[in-house]
This record gives C-alpha cells, sequence and structure tokens, in this order.
DNA sequence: CCTACCGATCGGTAGG
DNA sequence: CCTACCGATCGGTAGG
C-alpha cells in the first residue's frame, strides 16, 4: 500500500464522521505523523483530496457491497442481492460515520462543483444497476422500485446514526421484501 | 420582528444550504451588515447561534407542516394529512437547501453535543406524534409504518437535492398511499 | 518528503 | 451596538 492510499484510508474514515469538509490538511497530517506540506503535494488541492477520497469510498463500496453478490444470476436475484448487501453494508459498520456517500451528499449537494458531480455520478451509476436488475427481474415500475428501495436504506443509514436504532436494519429488510419480486 | 429574529431567519436559510458549521460569525455579520461582535453579543457562541437556528427551523416545521393540518380529527385523517404536508413542505421549498433536518442531522449525527441532542430530540418529537396518529388510526405496526413513511420522504429530499429529480415527491407520494390504512 | 512562511478567516474578548 | 484586537487554524507556496 501506497504512502498515497494509507492517507486515503484515513481520509475516508474522517470524512465518513466529520465530513469532506472536516477534511483538514493540517488535522489529517498530523494524525498521520507527516507536514502538512508532505500530505498536500499528494494531492495539490483541498479538492483534489476530496475527490480522491470519493474515489477511495467508491472502490470500498464496490468491493463491499457489490462484488460479493455478482455470483448471483442477473435479474430476480441479484435484485435481492443487491439490496440485502446494500443493508449488510450498513450494518456490518463499513465506515466509522455510517453510509460516507449519504453523509457526502447531503454536506454537498448545495455546493456545485466536481466534488458533488462526482458523489452524483458514482450514485447515479449504482442506482441505475439496481435499476436493470429489476428490469430483468420484470418489475413493472423499477424506477419508483428503486427509489423505494434506496429511501428505505437511507432512512435506516440516518435512523441508526441519529437514534442509534439498531432495528432500523430489520425494518428497512421487512420493508424491502415486500417490494422485491417472488 | 426582532434582530435577533432577524439574524435567525438568514442563519436557517444558511444552514440549509451551508451547513450548521458553515454558519460562521464574520459571514453571518457581514451579510446582515453588523459588526462581529455585534451579532456574537445576541448569542454568546457559535453553539447558541447554532441552537437558536435549530429551534427556528422547528417553529418554522411546527408553521408550516403541523399547524396546517390540526383541523383534521386525529386518527386516520390526521395521519393522511400528516404525510402529505410532509412531502408538500419539501416541494414548497420552504428552505432554500432542502429540509433543514435532514442536513443538520447528516451534518451532527456524528458530533455528541447539544446541537446533536436537541435535533433528535425534535425529530423523535414529530416521529413519535405521527407515531400517535397511526396506532390511532389502527395500524397494526405503527412504528414501521413511521419507518417507512419517514424514509420516503427523506428519500424524496436527497433525490431532489442530488439529482433535481421533481418526480422524486410524486414517487414518495405514491409509496405512501400504499401504507397508508383506507 | 521537510521547514518556514504567506494572507485570510476562524471563534472569541476587551473596552467603550 | 462599535473598533480593535487575540491566538489558532485554514489552504496554499517557496525553496530546498
Amino acid at each position: 500500500m501506497s504512502r498515497r492510499d494509507a492517507i486515503l484510508e484515513r481520509a475516508v474514515e474522517v470524512a465518513s464522521e466529520e465530513g469532506l469538509e472536516g477534511l483538514t490538511i493540517g488535522r489529517l497530517s498530523s494524525e498521520l505523523g507527516l507536514s502538512k506540506s508532505g500530505l498536500f503535494g499528494h494531492f495539490g488541492s483541498k479538492e483534489e483530496l476530496q475527490l480522491a477520497a470519493v474515489d477511495a469510498a467508491n472502490v470500498i463500496f464496490f468491493d463491499e457491497v457489490i462484488k460479493p453478490t455478482l455470483k448471483e444470476p442477473e435479474g430476480a436475484p441479484r435484485l435481492r442481492a443487491y439490496c440485502e448487501s446494500w443493508v449488510g453494508y450498513l450494518e456490518r459498520k463499513v465506515f466509522a460515520g455510517g453510509c460516507f456517500f449519504a453523509a457526502a451528499a447531503a454536506e454537498f449537494d448545495g455546493r456545485p462543483g466536481p466534488v458533488r458531480d462526482k458523489l452524483r455520478d458514482g450514485q447515479g451509476l449504482w442506482l441505475s444497476e439496481i435499476t436493470k436488475q429489476a428490469k430483468l427481474a420484470g418489475v413493472k415500475d423499477p424506477d419508483q422500485l428503486v427509489f423505494e428501495v434506496s429511501s428505505l436504506v437511507q432512512g435506516a443509514n440516518a435512523a441508526y446514526q441519529l437514534f442509534e436504532d439498531e432495528q432500523a436494519f430489520t425494518r428497512a429488510r421487512q420493508a424491502i421484501a415486500r417490494l422485491l419480486p417472488g
């Protein structure tokens, strides 16, 4: 693992807990025991550091959520696996501060620029992949189903983060089961 | 309207767009044309300003969402009115940056302290009021219903804020209609 | 990768 | 409510 990767590992953790704006160069460098300018040199600007952190979080999401489901056949089984894996990713607390993407989207949805664009594109890609599986599964209104599943997953994350409500994951699973075909 | 109220009106707007941490005393005072220490004197600390902004947002939420529904009889009609009013509040764009509470909760859910506590208590009160109406309406699992409705409303807010998807409000209404009794 | 520095801004205070 | 100030920290640069 390169030094850059080590920085990004810590950056993603900090950002999930305190936001992408809380990712200050001074704080991150002192936590990792290198100078500000040493860290800065790996990225060139704070915005580039934020973009790199989003890329690193996207890789983690792929490894933790998507990759383990790829053995399931496309259509209904894959759709079901995506949903279970997505809730499981929250339940396993992959990021210390809850879903990195929910936190980052809430923080940047009102700030136009490349960070917002990267977040939107990444989440858009994931939602369209679920939609594709819903279509293959013969769901009547795939966009509506994906809106509902996505809302329930986000809702479980928010309920757990604010109320420490562990039941939220079970509630999300129960609601999603009612929506899936079969 | 007192000067303090005028400050809070602007503070709530800024916080919905850029977060409660983006509410800097210097920025807010220059936007409102008074000195930093002049503004500071109304609150005493940044945290007190944030707490006052949450209180102000709670008042707006009550006036915009709850008050107009109080003419409906308790139980199923009130429950239905709460849901419609809650989605309508997003659709009407009461706050410039979307739901103040969703943004603030995402920002503070990882930061223990009085701001987080006030957000959690305010949202808890609202959720328990909806749950009460669901019980009166004879819903079998009121907590589950409220989890789902709340997720769908939050999901619509998030989808609109990140993707500018105006359809999200209709999708939330459609899903909620399937959950409500009658 | 480092030290040493820049101007700007932060939250907050003193004193009036 | 104001001016004037405090130490700390911000993102970023110069130079090695």
